[in-house]
RNA sequence: CGGGGCGUGGCGCAGCUUGGUAGCGCGCUUGCUUUGGGAGCAAGAAGUCGCAGGUUCAAAUCCUGUCGCCCCGACCA
């Protein structure tokens, strides 16, 4: 392959554009490599295109490895399908909805569960048939209520999704450390830095869960990290070590003080220490959250109260996370539940309530808590779990904070925000229920197929690749995903773009991807900071040395620079691939 | 959906407070010079100032409305 930047359509630009945050979509934007043409959609140019094939050649050649056989779905999809599974109202307002000329009802397929579900039900019957992967790389569409940083997060992006299709849970397990193995080569080759992390499965369905998260500063997930153990799960993940049940026995019996004025934690410790000298914390309160519950498809809301310790907030992801496919709102409607005096609700009445109660872990069997009296201005001291009140079950909302115990170890966890860039999981017989996909087993019986899903963001990578591989002067790509494996600039008055032009036919002819500087009139810092922006792994300049028989030779990644003679130059190069 | 910011040639921006010929840098075109760090000189092309309505002799500028975009949050395999 050989790329000539004279007739190459690119422009760089010398400015940030104006509405780009993250490095990578300033550099993508800045390099030539993508334009935007929608908020949360973007074009790709030439070497923008060439680097998003790369990405997606690694997958793939991945995936064939590990037995997977590539298909290709149609993107614009009916209704029917999502119709089975219940997803054309579970998604929302996050699918592209569109009607054809007949009013049919049809979407932009934001994922292809029942489409795979649907294909292996069709072709196979037979428990022979098993197992099967099969996978696709194609465009997806999202109507994100926000899309934002480029194409970190668009409305239409490239993923590759897989499925795995097994007859028991062995092969499910099989297929997905399979896959897992694949995942890792993949992004090792992709050179990315990448953390895999315990996940939950969200509005998929489904058990174990890992992603692959690349962590950077402008991740929007949130992980925590053991240093001690190797621990690491996305923060809606986390579970909270409960501390054992304590005697009850020989507890000061509840106490109900009077707070006036106190609806809040802040003002609640702070009443209690000035005018009843007790000296709590936060940590001491017990704050109960009011949330109405929905589950799709149902208009019926449930009341539900999360009971935390009064220094945590309730984490909304991990709530939904929790409740999944349920979603939870804020509840506010007080007046229409007396019952629940806001700012001092306690749980000693939520029983009688007929109020679904569920604490955090920490809060168990005989720890003694300050909390609400459900009266205005009043709140209860050694108000004690499994005494004074019975909570239906524990429940992971609680924010999650550095410091916190490691689940596994015991150790602090730290916090660190990631991208995801991969997700596994055993998604099990959700959507062969939904599809009756069984196979005919050896002894006659139906067989349910079990079911694994996994994906790859091959779009986002090339972001997340970007986020991970630049400097002060622009992109570093790494030689497997770069345009190019060279780019010689060719820059002086004299023969100097004739002999780069050489040199990169002769390259080319030894089976390397070569781009060459031979733009005429153009100056040499133009040349050089362009070759620096766009981020070849190896720049070979033809200048001022060449009447000597000399190039200099530059690592894109370390900087160095070397000058040597042009044949020398030459070889080395040929022996990076 | 809540909060903040912004809409002026292809890109980045000034001008708006105090209404009066639409400007700067980059990029683009032509010519000459220049060629190791985003060159110089000269001459050009290109904008109904997001849109609609209003005030006014006169609106990029003031008023009202509206649309769009970006950022933070909510939301989100």
């Amino acid at each position: 392959m050989l790329l000539r930047m004279s007739s190459l359509f690119l422009r760089t630009l010398r400015d940030d554009p104006a509405d780009a945050e993250v490095p990578s979509h300033k550099l993508l934007v800045r390099a030539g490599y993508v334009r935007r043409v929608a908020p949360g959609i973007y074009s790709w140019l030439p070497l923008g295109k060439i680097v998003l094939e790369n990405v997606a050649r690694v997958v793939r050649e991945e995936m064939n490895r590990m037995g997977g056989q590539e298909v290709l779905f149609p993107a614009l999809l009916p209704r029917e399908y999502y119709e089975a599974t219940g997803r054309w109202t579970e998604y929302g307002d996050n699918i592209f909805r569109l009607r054809d000329r007949k009013g049919g009802d049809y979407l932009l397929g934001p994922t292809h569960e029942e489409l795979f579900t649907d294909m292996v039900k069709s072709e196979y019957s037979s428990y022979k048939d098993f197992p099967v992967t099969l996978y696709q790389i194609q465009t997806k569409y999202r109507d994100e209520a926000r899309p934002r940083a480029g194409i970190l997060r668009g409305r239409e992006f490239v993923m590759k999704d897989s499925y795995s299709f097994d007859l028991d849970d062995d092969g499910l397990k099989r297929s997905y450390e399979q896959h897992r193995e694949a995942y890792i080569k993949i992004f090792d080759r992709l050179g990315l830095r990448y953390k895999i992390v315990f996940a939950t499965s969200g509005a998929m369905g489904g058990s174990a869960s890992e992603e692959f998260l690349a962590p950077t500063p402008t991740g929007e997930d949130t992980f925590v990290n053991c240093h001690t153990c190797g621990y690491a799960a996305n923060a809606e993940a986390v579970t909270t070590p409960a501390p054992a049940a304590r005697a009850i026995e020989g507890l000061p019996a509840q106490q109900v003080l009077d707070t006036p004025g106190t609806p809040t934690i802040e003002t609640l410790v702070d009443f209690l220490n000035t005018n009843n000298g007790l000296g709590i914390t936060a940590a001491d309160t017990l704050k109960n959250v009011v949330f109405k519950v929905t589950y799709p498809g149902s208009d019926k809301a449930e009341l539900l109260v999360v009971g935390v310790p009064g220094d945590r907030e309730v984490d909304a992801k991990r709530l939904e996370a929790a409740l999944a496919p349920g979603e939870a709102a804020i509840f506010e409607e007080f007046h229409k539940q007396p019952g629940l005096v806001k700012g001092y609700i306690g749980p000693q009445v939520l029983k009688d309530l007929g109020i679904r109660y569920l604490v955090d872990p920490r809060v168990v069997t005989g720890t003694a808590w300050v909390t609400g009296a459900n009266e205005a201005g009043k709140h209860a001291v050694n108000v004690v779990a499994g005494r004074d009140f019975h909570p239906d079950g524990t429940i992971e909302a609680a924010e999650v904070r550095a410091g916190d115990t490691c689940p596994r170890c015991g150790s602090e966890l730290s916090l660190d925000r990631g991208i995801e860039i991969g997700h596994i999981f055993q998604l099990g017989r959700k959507y062969a229920d939904a599809a009756s996909l069984d196979a005919l087993g050896p002894d006659g019986k139906p067989v349910r197929i079990t079911m694994g899903s996994y994906g790859v963001g091959v779009s986002r990578s090339v972001a997340v690749i970007a986020e991970q591989w630049h400097d002060e002067l622009g992109l570093v790509w790494p030689r497997e995903v770069a345009p190019a494996d060279v780019h010689i600039v060719g820059t002086g008055k004299d023969n100097q773009i004739e002999v780069a032009l050489q040199l990169a036919t002769e390259l080319e002819a030894r089976g390397l991807r070569v781009l060459v500087d031979d733009r005429p009139s153009v100056s040499p810092g133009v040349k050089f900071k362009d070759a620096e922006l766009l981020g070849l792994p190896t720049i070979l300049v033809i200048g001022r040395g060449l009447a000597q028989g000399v190039a200099e030779l530059r690592d894109r990644v370390t900087g160095e620079k070397q000058e040597i003679p042009i044949a020398e130059a030459v070889e080395r190069i040929a022996g990076l691939v």
